[in-house]
DNA sequence: TTCTATACATAACC
DNA sequence: GGTTATGTATAGAA
């Protein structure tokens, strides 16, 4: 019976990983290394789905701290960002509506942008062979595909303003129809993990909205399309 | 010296996880399999950082099959969705389309949460009641008249993928003939899109924007907000 | 689904 | 950010 480590010396180096209860970090350091540990293991078990299985991803984490990362894929060619571009009143305004206590400061300035997650690069590089995949949206019917590239800036704009209108018309009669189908089944219901919904369905043409607020940043986004790429993104503190 | 198998039969009864290559797993099969374990996992992973460390997540994947699930912590009590609550407006500028910066600001919820989120619910369930399955957009010449009004439920999805569809390509145009001319004729927020933000980070209150597609089906979510507790979301078929 | 044997993630320490 | 021991996720099979 040989021991890897003397008989009466096999004094563990660490006590590996330990067992811990499910329930907030007390230690606001510790908190934060756990929080840093496994949002990079969750993009990478994102990640690792996408490429497994070709499922498109879109994660945004608020840290407790209030930064704001998150994780796509695939990347997205149109990516936007008003606050970013010129709209940091927004930003603060918002934080200011946030009263928490503790580690809340520590997101200051809503907004010099910086540098990427360097995940992104590893995984990207990854990805890349797998990338060959799928291709843009194969644009189905045909009644929406002319009009555009014929269009200048107003027309475009105008355009858009009716598209606007026409999705409003759209939910709005959706709406009506749930109205009157109402099956009377709750569906907010049962009770998934925690007390939550089990099979809150999100149809595929759905919006959902929420305000974002990490432990002292409000935050607000919005997480349309997919399109191409594992990305890694992570905000400015 | 018992063994819990014989001794020459102790014959392994799994093989246990195996190590596998970190490319797109080739039968649909075991694909799906996969895409739902893990799944389920990310999950998991993403509920147990929200406990531990108070961050706030919000996950949105599209399988390869067209199914959009999604996680989000806190639940939100508070979850909007401007779009089916007639505010055109915000929800145009919040989205991307708003035709100019100034309106934006006030993207804190003007108007007051509702009961979106049930409503929201209570859609999708009747989608997945019908569970007829998407159509092709019935949409044609007249498109812009009145199809809506003979349209299902189903239809009208559709039919909402297909803006949103349209919709991006109307601003990815307008943003190419920014590109040309880029004078002062601000169209919709800048260059956002694929101008700017070349690092793609995601500032405190940031929104970013892309195209769901699931394996056929171009989905457009906006996931914003976050608010208390737990919830696991999935789209029907 | 459920069951195992393993691969992998990560808590506690550096 | 790196190391190690251990907790967990999960591939493969039923």
């Amino acid at each position: 019976m040989v021991m890897s480590n003397g008989a009466g010396n096999n004094k563990k180096r660490t006590k590996g990983q330990q067992k811990i209860e499910k329930k907030k970090i007390e230690d606001p350091n510790s908190r934060q290394v756990t929080f840093s540990k496994r949002r990079t293991g969750l993009f990478k078990k994102a990640a690792e789905i996408c490429v497994l299985t070709g499922a498109q991803i879109a994660i945004v984490v608020s840290s407790p701290g209030g930064r704001v990362y998150a994780f796509r894929h695939p990347k997205t060619d149109v990516l936007i960002d008003r606050y970013l571009n010129n709209d940091n009143k927004v930003a603060t305004a918002i934080s200011n509506t946030e009263p928490e206590t503790e580690t809340t400061k520590n997101n200051q300035p809503p907004l010099p942008i910086n540098e990427f997650n360097q995940h992104y690069v590893e995984l990207s590089r990854a990805v890349e062979a797998e990338k060959k995949r799928r291709e843009t949206i194969p644009a189905s019917s045909g009644w929406y595909d002319e009009p555009v590239n014929g269009m200048n800036v107003e027309e475009l704009q105008a355009y858009l303003c009716s598209l606007g209108e026409l999705k409003n018309r759209v939910l709005t009669r959706a709406d009506e129809l749930m109205m009157i189908n109402k099956s009377g089944a709750f569906f907010n219901s049962n009770t998934y993990e925690m007390g939550l919904n089990k099979n809150n369905i999100i149809p595929p043409a759905s919006i959902s909205t929420n305000t974002a607020i990490s432990g002292s940043i409000p935050c607000r986004f919005l997480v349309l399309p997919f399109s191409d790429d594992l990305e890694f993104c992570r905000s400015s503190s």
